[in-house]
DNA sequence: TAGCCAAGTTTTAACGATGTCGGGTTTAAG
DNA sequence: CTTAAACCCGACATCGTTAAAACTTGGCTA
């Protein structure tokens, strides 16, 4: 067994009480200059560490958020979609400046959830990032609104969940101008609308309002939902070729879709932008590497993870939701 | 402030003392079913569920495994590469399966890693994944060859580290073979060989003496390790067109280089697959959107997580590493 | 000089679990 | 019928910290 040193320790080196190092080690106003200086001596002498175990019992609280994160039934989100990761960084990049520490899962099923983590004391909030793909998944978390379960989600398939979300709308009217600015007369929007993704009704009512101001309905491609947000793409632009409805431009609900589109497209020998615009939405690497490149509406990733961890703090603190959508911008590339 | 059941609580239901509902709970075998169904019952009636912190208080131990992911400096690891969301959610399955919670951190300087998780007791043991192309965080782990101090890291800059790798020779390997039987004469490798990353040199080390066999001494490009993995794949290959030398085949060390590679050649209006092959090493998302889809060898994710969960626990328990060695396998796509 | 206040400490008591020890019951053996 | 060995379970101590209460000082007022 290793030896590891104790308050206590440092209080003997010191010469001073157990208690009174915890005081000054923790910034109480009621210890002296003098003591406080022998104490931090003693303590960097000694290599002291704190026992996190101990304070937290003691304290009843844990400076640790817990993440889970959701893919489609039976696949990791590592596989579901690599947005996610974007957004863990940023989360993690968040939490760190608050001084919280990040529990992840990728596991487990969600009635555990708050048993592992919020019951047994493990974290003090808990933020769920997943595919609106896992009704199962998120079924727990509605209704879940008691006052002391702190928690937040991203995206959310249910307007009453605690959700934070990506400026939708503004991303849909920015696709839509972008597209007009380009001269394209015949857009059209791909994605899961009518699921249970709220998201993706939202971009496409931006998109439809904007393009409304030139007189321009655009039709939307409802896809399978059971398919993975790839082979929607690649299956609406199949249904739309067959429609035979003309079209120069593709919004698509997500990168992933619209990565989806391009492949299709290609297949179909119809070139990209020439003959028809793709523009999606998250802002995914591997939008970087498509040929051609990816243009898409990206969310603020910073403004993400703080806002998804200012917000689970506010609900620790007792407090309501504060700022919910995060600002989105348009990414050029080539397509 | 929320009422929470402790086993004190239980015990008084159940009519018998604190410290038996613990053992009931425990499995522990000196209690009687009789009183251990008691227990249960007057547990579940209650909804109790167990205080992580006091256990692991007492316990001094935490059942939670800290992973730490270290991207080029400046930079989180979620910029850096996209196969560390792989190797991280294998990890958390692993750990997961092991009854091991887990804590990330994409922050912070490693000096403090150990402070901070280990010293304070958060978890057990760490495991480090992240880019050779930040030095300075891996000088802390040099020489932090204690008993006590329970690390693995995946890659790794040096030999001497306690890492766990992809069967990188034997990928060098299967690379040669693929290229030489679709007639490839004059395969050329790209990537950072001499640099500190190891696994480049074991890669390029099974290419250069597979292709031995047929007389073949593939030339390699050593890039610039400042630059990104994706940059340079485009500068080595500015580098190869204006060498002059002939090539009809690309190794790339890894798969952000080997996009890189693919997106130089296609500026340069050459044709992949049909005038020069392509091949990276990783299986990377990304490969599936690229144009052609790039052809690739990928480790086995499961394994990757398994080998680093299991040497971690067995570092905890004071024994050797065992496997280290994570096997790989091709994956043809189209380039 | 008694009385009081404030500052700085020590004392004491938790937080909620686990492990050791020992005694009381029951069962089996003599 | 006694006695020893299992077998259970309760009492108590403990993990390392923080918070509240009690207690010293010294300085100042009345």
């Amino acid at each position: 067994m290793v030896f590891r040193v104790t308050a206590f320790d440092v209080a003997q080196r010191a010469g001073v009480t157990q208690p009174t190092v915890s005081r000054a080690l923790n910034g109480s106003p009621k210890v002296s200059d003098e003591t406080r200086a022998k104490v931090l001596q003693a303590a960097q002498d000694l290599g002291y560490v704190i026992n996190q175990n101990a304070t937290r019992l003691r304290r009843g609280e844990t400076m640790t958020l817990a993440v889970v994160l959701i893919g489609r039934a039976g696949e990791s989100a590592t596989e579901t979609n690599p947005f996610y990761f974007s957004l863990l960084g940023s989360v993690a990049a968040a939490a760190a400046a608050k001084g919280y520490n990040l529990l992840v899962s990728f596991q487990g099923s969600p009635e555990n959830f708050f048993g592992q983590y919020d019951d047994a004391r493990q974290a003090d909030g808990m933020i769920v990032i997943g595919t609106t793909q896992n009704p199962e998944a998120w079924a727990y978390f509605r209704g879940l609104d008691r006052p002391e379960k702190a928690w937040v989600c991203w995206g959310a398939p249910d307007d009453d969940l605690r959700w934070v979300r990506s400026e939708n709308e503004g991303g849909g009217r920015i696709a839509a101008r972008y597209l007009l600015e380009a001269g394209r007369k015949h857009p059209v929007f791909i994605g899961a609308r009518a699921s249970q993704q709220r998201q993706f009704g939202e971009r496409y009512a931006g998109f439809a309002e904007e393009l409304q101001k030139s007189d321009i309905t655009p039709p939307a491609i409802d896809v399978d939902e059971s398919l993975s947000r790839e082979e929607q793409g690649v299956e609406a632009v199949r249904a739309l070729l067959q429609s035979g409805q003309p079209f120069d431009a593709i919004f698509a609900a997500c990168d992933l879709t619209a990565l989806g589109v391009l492949r299709a497209l290609s297949e179909a020998g119809i070139s990209v932008p020439e003959r028809v615009s793709v523009i999606g939405f998250d802002g995914i690497r591997a939008g970087n590497y498509s040929s051609p490149p990816l243009t898409t509406i990206e969310p603020d990733f910073e403004q993400a993870g703080d806002l998804l961890v200012q917000n689970v703090l506010n609900r620790i603190a007792g407090e309501p939701l504060t700022q919910r959508r995060v600002p989105v911008q348009l990414v050029k590339r080539g397509s």
